[in-house]
DNA sequence: CCATATTAGTCAACTGTATGGATTAAATAG
DNA sequence: CTATTTAATCCATACAGTTGACTAATATGG
């Protein structure tokens, strides 16, 4: 009971930053002194900090504002990707405190090596954070593939090598002990719900952020939460079928939308060399080359990206009838590129979805790109601190 | 505090059915004495009761089978629809007490005039319920249409001819006053729930329960919850597009799913006449004719439903992609039409979804056909009293 | 047939947590 | 300088769930 109410002060106190304690009593619904009480035992967590006065009316005693302890605890978020690792440290007023990106070609290596390089390059971001008075509360890794988090699997990782590696239980061993167990999830919702906590997708109610990099996945943002679906495996935007029959997919199928809006077919359309691995944001990818193609106005990338926005369109219309988002959220490489693709994107997506719903939802570009999934990992034990401070009390 | 552990143990009791006290204990966590105090007050409220002996283990004191009182709350189910008005009272033990469908055209008629008839089969339903010892604690209201439900209105129920009706309003005045307010809800989301909840739908974790009335909709359940969408209109399966450029549908768009396998459709391709509404279990609709001609292996008719079939499978697979869910429910018209349709559906559905998931969902029939709205209508107040045991005390 | 083990349920004292009303603290208005 | 208003705290109280002992009802085994 203690834990749900000092859950609710706080999840308070982070929404509407510096606030009096009378404020946090109306809000609440606790009273007074009761507020009072919960403040003292989340001060004396490291969570929050008394600031300055603060007059609140037009006269009376000025209120003392609390805010939450930029310096107490911390987060770490972790992420293993094709051919980089990369960590960041958000102290829980979320700013970025450290931030680190390794490049690295992990295609082939043995699951236990790079789990055990990303123990140190977690180990370094906490001697980081130490350093700077921040003690590091949990940590999240996130990861490119099916994951099966039941049984802290990663089924399939196609772009790794990686199939049926018991990630948990690695992670467990290389990352060092945290108050809050380590949590793995998948790539994209973790770049989904940094949108949600980083980005502005939170002003939507609910989005769809559409991942591109050499696949399109999608995560589906409800209610502040990631639909899952029954296997966890929801939001395989990329295969779904927009050419019936058309060119095969490494998913068994045809003509799906990843053969023609993902990355390998935008560069071929445009006349560009077809990349097996890259990193959506990466300052001098392929994606480089084709933006400053398209800055020129190369009819042939125009043309490409004008194609791939139609058919994720078209696409992405069928998910907005069967989920009702209230924004599509580009990101990965279709961030970078969204002045070019989304007009075609709203003109197919204006097309396929049902004149019955008022407005079709506005399509918007993600201002985090590259960084999404990492951050997104960090937001998550930001959520755990924030929805179970209680985790952090005594030894 | 108290409010949600009665919860607690309610929803326990509800889901093991008898059960002693010790094993309640046990189960939710709670001393024994807790358990008790807490059931003392569930029982005084009427909603439990104690039964015979029950020997536990080998040997030892027998405990006491506690279960739901079948006659003490019940929930009002109601549903308006094109065609008639119907009303169902459940027990909380979920059985059928008393069902009525009353045959009504209901197409043009002032939304009061509707919702005053619904008040007075709400009125009868009510008396009989009580004839039977019941007390019902809260009613709510299916209605066909695309619901703003944070303002109470019927946006759109095209087959009604209704727009912006306030029907929160119109329905407080017309229902007998209840403990619980009165709700109401989309049609193709009750049944979903009624799916959930009376049909084998819990089974599978998550599913999309498919409604072909003279549309398509559907609803997608996870986690126990319809997925509504930012401004519920999620599941509009009806409408995603199967044939790019196809004929023209109501809603503005252009080969939707709805005008290759929506009820109008499939008659027509089975070379029956197309009706403008119907219900779908209806003993002597179309469909009913329509089920004649395939038992006698009618070549025109089976492909009908082959094709509508393929169209549907197609779509799913996109769903199936997106959502994840763990099955496919087939209401409405397609339950009845099951075993023609499910092939091909089953097909396309195969050739569609990407091999990276392990299974394809099955696909199976829902066993409540035309009774599913007003029976989830009356399992939502059932989840209601066991939510929310508390409204149901005291005076 | 009776003692013992075993399981179910209750009773009485205890503890932790929030509430309510009064109190102290710090500002502005006149 | 006093009255008023708002902020925060102090202290006694009530509620709810826990703890551990106790009673009740069965089966086992000598």
């Amino acid at each position: 009971m203690r834990e749900r109410n000092l859950a609710v002060v706080l999840e308070q106190v982070v929404r509407c930053q510096p606030v009096t304690r009378a404020r946090l009593a109306e809000q609440t619904g606790f009273t007074k002194t009761t507020v009072s009480n919960l403040l003292a035992v989340l001060e004396g967590a490291g969570l929050v900090q008394d600031g300055a006065l603060v007059q609140g009316g037009e006269r009376g005693r000025p209120g003392i504002a609390v805010s939450v302890n930029g310096d107490g605890a911390a987060a770490l978020g972790l992420e293993i990707n094709v051919d980089y690792l990369a960590a960041c440290v958000l102290d829980l007023g979320r700013r970025t405190r450290y931030h680190q990106l390794v490049t690295f070609d992990n295609r082939g290596r043995a699951p236990e090596s790079v789990i055990s390089s990303l123990g140190r390059l977690a180990a370094e971001a906490v001697a980081a954070a130490a350093g700077q008075g921040l003690a590091v509360a949990g940590a999240t890794v996130a990861l490119p593939g099916l994951l099966d988090r039941e049984n802290g699997l990663v089924r399939r990782a196609p772009n790794l090598g990686w199939t049926d590696v018991p990630v948990s239980a690695l992670l467990r061993d290389a990352l060092p002990d945290l108050p809050i167990p380590a949590a793995h999830d998948n790539e994209a919702n973790l770049a989904a719900l940094a949108e949600l906590w980083f980005g502005d997708g939170a002003r939507h109610g609910g989005f769809i952020h559409v991942s591109g990099e050499i696949g399109i996945g999608a995560g589906i943002v409800m209610d502040g939460q990631v639909l899952r679906g029954t296997h966890g495996f929801a939001g395989e935007l990329g295969h779904l079928v927009v050419e019936p029959g058309g060119a095969p997919c490494t998913c068994g199928g045809r003509g799906c939308l990843e053969q023609i809006a993902g990355q390998d077919a935008i560069l071929r359309a445009a006349g560009l060399p077809a990349v097996t691995a890259t990193t959506a944001a990466k300052p001098d990818g392929p994606i480089r080359e084709l933006i400053d193609l398209l800055e020129h106005s190369d009819q042939r990338a125009l043309a490409a990206l004008d194609g791939a926005g139609r058919a994720l369109g078209a696409t992405l219309a069928s998910a907005v009838n069967l989920v009702d988002p209230g924004a599509i959220v580009l990101g990965g490489i279709f961030s970078p590129l969204a002045s070019w693709i989304r007009p075609a994107v709203e003109a197919a997506l204006g097309e396929g979805s049902g004149s019955l719903r008022t407005a079709v939802p506005p399509v918007v570009a993600s201002e985090l790109a590259g960084n999404a999934a990492v951050l997104g990992a960090a937001g998550v034990v930001i959520e755990r601190v924030i929805g179970h401070p209680a985790l952090l009390l005594s030894p």
